[in-house]
RNA sequence: GCGCCCGUAGCUCAACUGGAUAGAGCAUCAGCCUUCUAAGCUGAGGGUUAUAGGUUCGAGUCCUAUCGGGCGCGCCA
């Protein structure tokens, strides 16, 4: 039994004894009890009086004394009392604080872990971007978010899957697939105007400069005169132009093997940003497997479905969406909205319990019709979840950077991790609210990049295992079963402070994981480091005392395991050595 | 116009989800290496938590309005 029930119960029997309140009663008003911020006022406390004290129309001290006379204090407390404005404070014995030192020993990095009460087996989509350029700083967010999250969510004890949806069919495809033959020409030598509607990327020659490589020619004459008006209608003419000219069975080659190139880029991107995606799934699959047709199938079965205009339509309105929303065109062709029906209830179907989509905040409306995509076909509102990602503005010194993926404006995100590291933009980038904005100065990044966090956090782990080492140079065994036995000589308030710090590493992760907010565990990490570098510059570790140093060395030990884990969780690797 | 998100020290952010005196880093100033790594420590200054009301024992946190910033409202993806 936790020692938080131990005491919840302790008070129940206190108001049953000296208010005469019954079970109902006092659930009726909620009984808490909260771990304390600063040790001042004892390790945890309840505010029951405070919120009582209106009820039974007495003072919130007066109640609070009542109570505190009624509690029988068991050996695992040293002390309780009541405080100003009616707080009742609960003080743990020295010996049950320590205890958390010997869980640490003895579960290592699992100290934390499976803390969660109901365990699910959720699928976790993020970045998702189209395979249409490298992945962008932007992106670098969602992925660095993405990919910690998924380890915070296994860390408390889920079943995670993650997933990339790759959009591999569709207009941006096309376009795409024409923006490398365009290139092919160009190196075959046929002149050519500006298009402004094509990608144009570096990556986009490349691809085109190994077509050719392979052989892979298109030798027929373009011209770009029947191409007038927009931007959007001179690339759909060219589209169509290319296709009819190169041949059906050209412009699919060609797409295909652009889109593997694509592929691999993406997956280079994030696997060196240490971000594992388990799965990517084609949006092509779905029409090859007869996904869509399926659910369209099924949303017409349920009635939520109707003809207009010869389009399909979903009824999202019935299930909270401001209008209803096409499904399959006038000219048969569906919308990205279907494949998002079909996608999303095919995970259903593969059996996660949970799905959670990390999408860019710009997306927030498309969010009721997911939901709504959802519901029609027949599956839980609440199976979906959706974190909104706020956008991070890039800035070199004051000058802000604008982006934008087709013209090849913007900032790779690879660039941005080779430039800082992985581990310093892994941090940065995750020590933010995703509901926040972020602000990322590459000139402050690469010229401060000394002064991150991060390394305040790695630099506390290098200097315990450097005392460690130094220990066991001086000739010290650390004796592991000695320290245990002498817990009771850390007595410096400093000590006492980190100890209770790392008692409260199982809540952190459990919170952080069900508030789905990550940068908590950065902020944890800064706070528990904060506190051991002020611990190195006023203790002396490796001293001749036995017991204390044996005691401080595995004081130290915990330490360091929470915060190995801890970074290992942001995916921030733990260096021994700075 | 309607809807969603945000507003905390000069700057970048915390504040355990309604708790006790709102905390860190950067920048500024003053100290600390003969001693386990100075990428560190100790101290000082810096605030009407955008503004005005409200809810209650108690509000940075909840509700309303206003101001300011971001984003969204396609048979686009």
């Amino acid at each position: 039994m936790r020692i938080e029930d131990k005491i919840k119960e302790l008070i129940v029997t206190a108001l049953t004894k000296s208010q005469g309140m019954n079970n109902d009663e006092i659930n009726e008003v909620g009984l808490e009890l909260s771990r304390n911020k600063n040790n001042e006022h004892g390790d945890f406390s309840s505010n029951i009086a405070l919120k009582l004290s209106g009820k039974l129309k007495r003072s919130p001290m007066v109640v609070a004394e009542e109570i505190i006379n009624s509690i029988h204090v068991s050996d695992e407390l040293e002390r309780t009392e009541f405080v100003k404005p009616g707080f009742i404070n609960f003080y743990l014995s020295a010996e049950k604080k320590h205890s958390v030192l010997e869980e640490i020993t003895s579960k290592g990095k699992a100290f934390g872990s499976s803390c969660v009460s109901e365990k699910k087996k959720i699928l976790l989509e993020f970045v998702s971007a189209n395979p249409t350029g490298p992945l962008h700083v932007g992106h670098g967010r969602h992925a660095a978010f993405g990919d910690s999250l998924a380890r915070l969510l296994r860390k408390s004890g889920h079943e995670v899957f993650t997933e990339y949806y790759l959009n591999d069919a569709g207009r941006q495809i096309d376009i795409l697939c024409v923006s490398v033959m365009f290139e092919l020409l160009l190196l075959e030598g046929q002149k050519l105007g500006q298009v402004d509607g094509l990608y144009k990327g570096s990556y986009i020659k490349e691809i085109a400069g190994g077509l050719r490589e392979e052989g892979v020619a298109i030798n027929k004459k373009i011209s770009l005169a029947k191409a007038s008006g927009s931007d959007d209608e001179i690339v759909d003419a060219l589209i169509l132009e290319f296709k009819d000219v190169a041949g059906d069975e050209l412009f699919q080659m060609v797409l295909e093997k652009t889109v593997l190139q694509m592929t691999k880029l993406l997956k280079d991107d994030l696997s060196d940003f240490r971000v594992r995606q388990d799965g990517f799934y084609s949006e092509k699959s779905l029409f090859s497997e007869g996904r869509i047709e399926e659910a369209c199938g099924i949303i017409k079965k349920n009635g939520n479905a109707y003809e207009r205009d010869g389009a399909l339509w979903l009824e999202s309105t019935k299930y909270g969406d401001d209008k209803d929303r096409v499904v399959i065109r006038e000219d048969g062709r569906s919308t990205y909205f279907a494949s998002d029906i079909a996608y999303h209830h095919h995970k259903k179907v593969r059996g996660f319990d949970l799905l959670i989509n990390v999408l860019g905040s710009d997306h927030h409306g498309y969010v009721s019709r997911l939901e709504a995509g959802l519901a029609s076909t027949g599956n839980k509102v609440s199976d979906l979840e959706v974190i909104l990602m706020q956008f991070v503005t890039l800035y070199r010194g004051k000058k802000k950077i604008q982006m934008s993926t087709r013209s090849g404006n913007f900032v790779p995100m690879r660039d941005l991790y080779s430039e800082v590291g992985v581990d310093a933009a892994r941090f940065f980038y995750v020590s933010r609210s995703h509901d926040q904005h972020l602000d990322f100065d590459l000139e402050l990044a690469t010229k401060q990049n000394n002064k991150n966090p991060v390394y305040y956090i790695q630099y506390a782990n290098a200097r315990i295992k450097s005392v460690i080492k130094e220990n066991e140079k001086r000739g010290y065994l650390f004796d592991e079963a000695l320290g245990k036995s002498n817990l009771g000589k850390l007595k410096l308030p400093i000590e006492e402070d980190i100890i209770s710090l790392l008692g409260k590493y199982p809540e952190t992760i459990l919170k952080s994981s069900n508030s789905r907010e990550v940068n908590k565990i950065a902020n944890y990490l800064k706070s528990l480091s904060q506190l051991f570098h002020s611990y190195y510059g006023s203790t002396k570790f490796v001293s001749d005392e036995d017991g204390l140093r044996n005691a401080r060395l595995l004081l130290l030990k915990c330490v360091s395991t929470v915060i190995e884990d801890g970074l290992d969780i942001l995916g921030v690797s733990a260096p021994t050595k700075m």
